[in-house]
DNA sequence: ACATGGGTTGAACGCTCGTTTAGGATGCTG
DNA sequence: CAGCATCCTAAACGAGCGTTCAACCCATGT
């Protein structure tokens, strides 16, 4: 954060102090005191600059957004569709704009929110776009896989410190990306069922889902 | 909250209030005045109750871990090993109970680790008794697989009102378990993915992985 | 009757917060 | 040179924070 400070705004500067300390100390945790110190200028500086401690949070959130966007438009561009990487969700954005999204994500940002929706949409696309070349089925209810799946990538976005710590192994580290990403597509590909369990078990689940439903109508 | 509060004493109706303001509002953003409010007393009797906003934190945590502990175990002790709602990860534990959990595990909180850690440990333990059953496949590295798997459902946890948002649909009704659940299992279970596609798509990553592994080496 | 002690409170203290204000330094434009 | 906008700061303000403290209420035990 700090070695390229020196090619930076000031305006600048206090947006990547926020950008590492709002997702560290949560919002109200953060001191704009904190963010100035952080960026080497004053507080006021912080506040002429971006109007109020939410305006700085609102412009945290229209950059990171922005940037991923970019990154992800680009990789959409380009023939990466076909990529095991992109769908077992490791696509390569620098370590805070990742760490902010997973931040803003369990907070009540509506452009987080906004930017939810839209992973969702660009994935049902993404699958409708595969099953047409045959390499996956989208399935009645391809919206709500879709949403589950996104949700589970972002929640392993957000559990990172976890894995982290459980694995001995940083999951940002070229080792931990390639373990990360082999046990999500071994998770993904039902590689951890016994050939024949996964069915079993799904019709299983519909029945129990049956039963519960039934159990309800009556009371 | 408040509609049973009247059979509880005002030291857990003042833990209640922190379970439900916590997680909302966050740690610094939830004040002992607020609390207090919630709860129907006075600020100065949080503090003597719980020492401080700290410990009245650490109580919560503790109080949450250890439901969550005897619920799971109770699961376990019982013949649902088998049942694919406990492999989505649908254990009925009370809402407001996985939502500070949910929040708890995007924070600094020692509890929550050592308790992630521990689902670590029992998935790797369950998954193993499965093999032996001829239900599911350990395969070389469990643990990995063990971590990212509950770091996703933790994560679908935490994004739980993103869910609700982009599917429009409440993920703690019968309707919502139901739907997400089997959207989970099939995810799980390689239901996304042609016949013979997640096969390729693995050996693709692993040859990518290589390609990486061999990048870097040669720098 | 009277002390004891836990549950509870209102008022206040000291501190830190986000923000405001008045103005200093710097550099561009006429 | 003067005029003026831009970037930036030191100091201070009022509000709200977590916490403290002396005292009150009211059971219970003697």
């Amino acid at each position: 954060m700090r070695s390229v400070d020196g090619d930076l705004t000031a305006e600048a500067r206090i947006r990547d102090a926020a950008l590492a300390r709002f997702p560290r100390d949560g919002f109200e945790g953060t001191t704009v005191r904190a963010i100035a110190v952080d960026a080497g200028v004053s507080p006021a500086l912080v506040v002429h600059h971006y109007g109020s401690k939410e305006g700085l949070r609102r412009a945290c959130d229209a950059y990171v957004i922005e940037r991923i966007r970019t990154v992800k438009g680009e990789a959409i561009e380009s023939d990466s569709l076909t990529d095991p990487s992109v769908i077992a969700g490791g696509f390569q954005i620098a370590e805070p704009l990742m760490r902010y999204l997973g931040w803003a994500l369990t907070t009540d940002s509506d452009a987080a929110a906004r930017l939810f929706d839209e992973m969702v949409d660009e994935s049902v696309r993404l699958i409708r776009l595969a099953e047409e070349h045959g390499a996956m089925v989208a399935g009645p209810d391809v919206r709500t896989r879709s949403a589950v799946m996104l949700s589970m990538q972002m929640g392993a976005l957000v559990m990172r410190d976890h894995l982290r710590r459980s694995l001995d192994m940083d999951p940002l580290s070229t080792e931990g990306i390639m373990a990360i990403s082999r046990a999500t597509m071994e998770i993904f590909s039902g590689a951890m069922f016994a050939p024949g369990q996964a069915e079993a078990m799904r019709e299983a689940l519909e029945v129990a889902i049956e039963n519960t439903r039934k159990e309800h109508s009556n009371g």
